[in-house]
DNA sequence: CTGAAAGCGCTTACAG
DNA sequence: CTGAAAGCGCTTACAG
């Protein structure tokens, strides 16, 4: 039974104290802790009881700065945390990195540049061996200057100007092909629901969909667009004054998970409320959402794994760290979508 | 535009290399980085152009060494980064820290207690001031030793012998109440579905629905009552055997987020097979989960605020490195659910 | 205002 | 096999 009321003083111990104890020199105590390699078992013993003890624990860092060793350490800063998208996405950083013997630092930026700036700084000053970032704006100050030799990944979104390795996913093909479903079905009248333009994939996700009409020489109209929703309740919002136009649409692409939850809840709420307005219209989610096949309209998903846009960001860090790190051209993957009729 | 072509060699630059280049002392230049007191201006500039020169980051870990502070981080230990559930409960407690100037290191364990030892010891050797704890199983010997001075919180379950503050919901209670609400519905054929007896969390739960079964005389019938569920697919398969039993329970008590999941999809999947056996179940769902209002039976949440969890967490631990750090009993918080029917 | 010396905790390289 | 010396990058404490 251990408790926390032992009254004991608060204090690391040392190797020096190990040593003290053991009755031993300090770099024998270091060597024994090390693995002991050329310690006389007897002495081991000794340290070994005396490191017992004292509770001693090696501290990583001096360890790693007088070895001259890297960190180990590789620094994960994402946008929303809460998010289970990219917890997914962390966790398939956090498998590769396991691969190298690496561990990951996570930070969460909450889609502010000013706190990414400070968390990006202070994991350079913890000298992880290199980032990966999803960034949260279009600003590259802090990305151009003063990450030094430390090797930068962007992942999910790029920044104009921070020409590094970089993992997106296919967002134009993915909106593109989403929208083609709709049409396909019949669809002319698609409203849009996207998060606001400054992001990098909720441009390139509208520029799909509008590829996507252009096959069927339409223009997006320009009520059916709603462009500013970073929430549910903005986006139930949005989905409300649609289903209120006098010629209401008929099918929505909803542009992330926030966009989609948002709009089939304000189905939900119709529904419920016996008033389906005009008729319920069919919805295209880009992202993937759990039980998605029990909603009462059709939906079909633009479907992707976080968990590989991490293990991919991972591997194009390593990479990086393996060779010359500033050898070879940036790379620049994409990773596909799938399109899945949850309910046809 | 920076790009990773530039041919530098790896290396971080350090103070020296600074003073160097600026023709000072190391101090000189050490004072200046530290923000200029008692340096004369034009020194300054000419450190500041070099560090500017070079890219220099300060090493934050061997700053910390050197002046005796602690490391300024946090270490958060949970069991699924993939779960918004505690990634929420991670944002509580990053919440928390910032107030404190610190940060957070987070770990996932993977509901696996060797991951989770080898997890606390690097933590722990790279000089955590604290650990937040989601503990894996009811192993307390990597708990009660090798923590050395480092206080532990443990947050959601504990761990029998490891007497240290600890953050829990009240999940008896909240299941209790849960059950009441079908019992008091009229449902007396009511089925448990959780997960494995060895999780704390688990057992609470049932016992809570247990004691509201024997407020009306009933105990569980061992035909309704499922335990071995830790992912949606097997207790979608669960719930399948269920409601294919000769008499089928008219309501489920589902004891986490991940078995409400995959009762829900097994009742989706008979209703689009027009194939609904007998009359749906309702439902009562210990944790919440999005969309709950759209189901197509009635759902009653157990709610609870994972955030808040990771706050209380980090509260308890602040108290304790703010004050002696062994000073006091350990405390035991147990934080409240609420209930809320979707759908009524 | 400036810098040489010493030391944070640890280990490499060198001498026994 | 064992340890005194030196140094990782930085800053405190002490002398000018």
């Amino acid at each position: 039974m251990v408790t926390q009321t032992d009254g004991e003083t608060s204090h690391q111990p040392t190797v020096k104290e190990v040593a003290a104890l053991a009755g031993v020199s300090p770099m024998t105590a270091s060597r024994t802790i090390a693995g002991g390699t050329n310690v006389r078992p007897e002495l081991q013993d000794r340290v070994l009881e005396a490191v017992r003890a004292l509770g001693y624990r090696r501290n990583e860092n001096a360890r790693r700065m007088r070895a001259g060793e890297p960190s180990g350490l590789v620094g994960v800063a994402i946008t929303n945390l809460g998010n289970p998208y990219y917890g997914n996405f962390a966790l398939g950083v956090e498998e590769i990195a396991a691969t190298h013997g690496r561990r990951i630092v996570l930070g969460n930026t909450a889609e502010d540049t000013q706190r990414e700036r400070r968390l990006i700084a202070d994991l350079i000053g913890r000298q992880v061996e290199g980032l990966i970032l999803v960034p949260t704006g279009q600003e590259a100050a802090h990305l151009q200057h003063g990450l030094g030799d430390t090797p930068l990944v962007l992942a999910s979104r790029t920044v104009p100007g921070v020409d590094v390795d970089t993992v997106v996913l296919d967002d134009v093909g993915g909106a593109y092909r989403g929208t083609r479903v709709l049409l396909d079905g019949g669809h002319r009248r698609i409203a849009f629901l996207g998060n606001v333009t400054s992001v990098f994939t909720g441009r390139r996700r509208y520029a799909g969909f509008t590829r996507a009409l252009a096959e069927f020489d339409l223009v997006p109209d320009a009520t059916l667009v709603k462009r500013d929703q970073q929430d549910v309740e903005t986006a139930r919002r949005a989905m409300s004054d649609l289903l209120d136009l006098a010629d209401a649409p008929t099918a929505i692409f909803c542009a992330n998970n926030r966009n989609t939850i948002g709009a089939l809840k304000e189905i939900g709420a119709r529904i419920r409320a016996s008033n389906p307005a005009s008729g319920l219209p069919a919805i295209v989610s880009f992202d993937d959402f759990e039980l998605a096949e029990m909603m009462p309209v059709p939906v079909t998903v633009v479907d992707h794994d976080p968990r590989e846009l991490g293990r991919e960001a991972a591997r194009l860090l390593f990479t990086r760290l393996a060779g010359d790190r500033f050898a070879g051209p940036p790379r620049h993957v994409e990773l596909p979508t799938r399109i899945r009729v949850a309910r046809p």
